[in-house]
DNA sequence: TTCGGATTTGAAATCGATTACAATTTGTTT
DNA sequence: AAACAAATTGTAATCGATTTCAAATCCGAA
């Protein structure tokens, strides 16, 4: 007990006991079609007998060329549900290429987010999948200048051009607000986030023309917001409610406001869909436990997870590729809280 | 584009530039109170000047002892909330101390651990927090008796003596049962998770001994149950609220098995609490937002993390210390769904 | 049998830090 | 001023893999 007992194979042990160069054990390792098929087998067995396995550090300090065995990841708010999904899809990938992930988890901090950055250099991991804190984030930017492998997933930089994986916020937006329109609402509100970050904007964007297109006045009183929490949502609500005019419908930006709504809500004894319906931008695979069932656009962070890590290896492949934009659709899930 | 310019700052480098070795240099780093002052006060000038950072790949390459900088996190399910709280915990502390984490998450599938642990292994993290997918793991206990350094949170390992962190599960759900048992309820039904979990088995042992403190039959068909997940918990439901002798309560043993009676009470029209009132183990953020806000078990997620990776630092600090349990106590979260 | 090219293999440097040990400098004491 | 201890610093080996370049081996052709 207490002892330590260390497996101490290593790429010099094998090469001895196959009486063999270390070189030539490496070889065999990185699978180099250059070693003799009877030195391989032999190799190969004594890295089995001696239970060998390759010790990724000193392969990472030695190796320029990045293998992508292990994947940087940055993340606003590991609390949030679709980030949730977003690195559960990302896992799924990495993990059948037997990747290994370091998470960051800024909290929408920008002074975080750049200690992690430092720190994930300094582990020097492959390449980064990160959610930029905001759309000119320098310390990302210059990441993206090194050279750094990186895929940007759910925002993408302002001022360059990088690898993105999103989804058609605006669009999602639109249908959202439109499905509520058809409905018969015209008293539309919309609790936004955070405006530094540009999906908020992107949403709010297509609220408005969503509102035009049927030819509803955009009221602005009814557009509110200030951060992306569940705090903000139950203080918006409350105040949306509490106005003279209340509106008949709310199109929240994102999962923790319209979890922040229907606490609120609760409290207030307002009921949904009869007296208030709502619209939620993100799904979650329990919105169907909520009382009633949530309707809300539906965006895959696993499906981003996934094409993000195929895109980070794509590009640490071929460094010299063109960066490219992926924008994947959104689905309304007409559900009960809008009154379906 | 698409150059790699590299920083290329070293301990080489800042020595020569400082006029000094590269062994003063990685003493400055490392606070070695042997460096005179006014050479530490150069060497720290030149590191800021060329705007080194400290590579620690090649750090934890050659360093014996460990640094607690790299900490691997071995997580059951990701998507469970539970274990997101968990995760923030651990990072809350983590990032205080300049740790990083590496995450696995084996989704309760016993070779995906091992891979990992492998994986995690290879990238010689400094630690593990793991929360075994059963009691008797035995790749896990392997990781204990060479000594590496490891916590266990959530469940303990059967055969080992190990540092654990979890939570009293059977009080916890002694205290919901008899909350229910109080309210009037004599037809509880338990849904239960995965049987290999030693906290499920520790739940359905409270929730008996609940009912036989106040002299209530337990009903073997009542009890019920096979995995840990949302499906399990909607087929559980459906299955309990069909039998001819329905309950009039349920205590369901996890968050994902709540949030699956929800599913299924809603689509059976089973009014909460007037027609089947319900308490549930694991409270969530947004607990209040479910309609009607939920009863429930809480386990801080968050309090076991902080307090996982406090010991994993004790425990890398002084690896003779003899193994401790922490047993967090839960608290029953009285809101509405049992008709409070 | 010998030569030239293709196949295989090995020696040694390297990635960037740490550390044991030795060497040097400094300061104190007689 | 000599002698010795304490305070600083440097040299060189090391962690475990990869990679360059050269050396050794093999093979068929002349």
């Amino acid at each position: 007990m207490g002892q330590i007992i260390k497996n101490n194979a290593s790429v010099k042990s094998i090469a001895t006991a196959s009486g063999v160069s270390a070189a030539t054990v490496s070889r065999v390792l990185n699978a180099d079609p250059a070693v003799k098929e009877s030195t391989r087998i032999l190799v190969q067995k004594n890295i089995k007998k001696a239970g060998y396995s390759l010790n990724r550090v000193a392969q990472r300090l030695r190796t320029k060329k990045k293998t992508g065995r292990l994947i940087g990841l940055l993340i606003p708010d590991i609390q949030n549900p679709f980030y949730v999904d977003v690195i559960r899809g990302i896992e799924e990938i990495a993990y059948a290429n037997g990747s290994a992930m370091v998470i960051g988890n800024f909290s929408q901090d920008e002074d975080k987010e750049r200690v992690y950055i430092d720190i994930l250099r300094a582990e020097s991991v492959d390449g980064f999948i990160v959610a930029p804190a905001h759309g000119r984030d320098h310390y990302i930017e210059e990441l993206a200048m090194e050279g750094y492998p990186l895929v940007c997933i759910d925002r993408g930089l302002t001022n360059l051009n990088v690898d993105v994986v999103t989804v058609d916020n605006q669009e999602g937006a639109y249908k959202a607000t439109e499905h509520l329109i058809k409905l018969g609402h015209r008293k539309i509100a919309h609790i936004h986030g955070d405006k530094s970050i540009p999906t908020t904007n992107e949403r709010i964007l297509g609220y408005k023309l969503a509102l035009q297109s049927y030819d509803i006045p955009v009221n602005d009183k009814w557009i509110v917001g200030m951060s992306s929490d569940f705090e903000s949502g139950k203080f918006y609500t409350r105040k949306l409610m509490t106005m003279q005019d209340t509106p008949t419908a709310i199109f929240t930006g994102n999962n923790l406001l319209t979890l922040g709504l229907l606490d609120i809500s609760y409290q207030m004894k307002i009921e949904i869909p009869k007296m208030l319906a709502l619209v939620g931008f993100d799904d979650m695979y329990w919105a169907t436990s909520l009382n009633p069932p949530l309707t809300a656009i539906r965006q895959s962070g696993t499906a981003i997870g996934r094409r993000a890590v195929e895109m980070l290896y794509r590009q640490i492949e071929n460094p010299e590729r063109e960066p490219s934009r992926v924008i994947l659709k959104t689905e309304l899930m007409v559900r009960k809280s809008c009154g379906s």
